[in-house]
DNA sequence: TTATAAAATTATAATAAATATAAAAAGGTG
DNA sequence: CACCTTTTTATATTTATTATAATTTTATAA
């Protein structure tokens, strides 16, 4: 099992209470919002601020283990995995997920040179589960007629 | 010169003065926010409200002739480039570039079959000027001492 | 051109995400 | 325990976006 106060504490992180609920909701959540993550952590902890959720999630970002996503919607999202890999968004069901890409495999042309620190690449679409769905719904009406 | 008019109503969208002054503007600046686009368009047109730039923006984003960005900020942002394509945001001066991209040379792997719509890459770092900037920084520095 | 219907624009209010601030609580250290 | 530092909390503020309904503009046809 993964010791989520070993590893705060390897990044120079006291391991609050909070930080390790916070860091757990993450992990087990799918990219889940501030408002997610203070909702669902509430549960355990009554007295938690949304305020804290935004100060925990700030301390993770300096400490790079938390990465923030902007997808195309208006609250910010949080993954643990903070190397650059893909993200795909179903419009059908709005579920994130997290895929593999070689950044290094990528041609593209710079207008001029620049220091590149981070990459993200997310792509949009619907996913297999609603591609099914909207399959099956097709096929009863094709019946019905 | 690009005739802004014929091309939304090629478009099916008819042109009118906010529309053709708020395409405009997004297409001479690079990668505005509704409220530059408002404040922009509000020296010529006055009377513009932030509520039409949101209704005319929803339209062109519609008809698929502009593109919303979501980058590492609260504010979204729009393009008139609608093919996919990338985005360089220096974290310096704050300035978004395009740039081309070969989507078709990325190496990913999907967990799942999935339809993708659309492709977004966005890069993060530092532009070429604020990286001159930091180094004439650097060497009056050095002289100093 | 005028009457009328449809669509766009506006002003206003409401919602919601994020930030700022200062007091209270909790943690770390001698 | 006493002290200082850091975190957390409650609260207020700012800001982006959405909702709504009244007003204005545009398109159409008599």
């Amino acid at each position: 099992m993964f010791d989520i106060e070993a590893f705060l504490l390897k990044h120079q992180i006291q391991p609050y209470i909070n930080r390790v609920k916070i860091f757990e909701f993450i992990m087990y959540n799918d990219h889940p919002s501030v408002d997610e993550i203070y909702k669902g952590v509430r549960k355990t902890n009554s007295r938690l601020s949304k305020m804290t959720v935004y100060n925990v999630l700030e301390v993770f970002m300096r400490a790079k283990i938390v990465r923030e996503l902007r997808l195309n919607e208006k609250e910010a999202r949080y993954d643990i995995r903070v190397e650059d890999h893909g993200h795909f968004k179903c419009k059908k069901c709005h579920k994130v997920f997290d895929f593999n890409v070689e950044m290094d495999s990528i041609k593209y042309e710079l207008p001029f040179d620049c220091f590149v620190e981070k990459k993200d690449l997310f792509f949009y679409g619907i996913c297999n589960k609603c591609l099914e769905r909207r399959k099956n719904k097709a096929q009863t009406i094709t019946k019905m007629l």
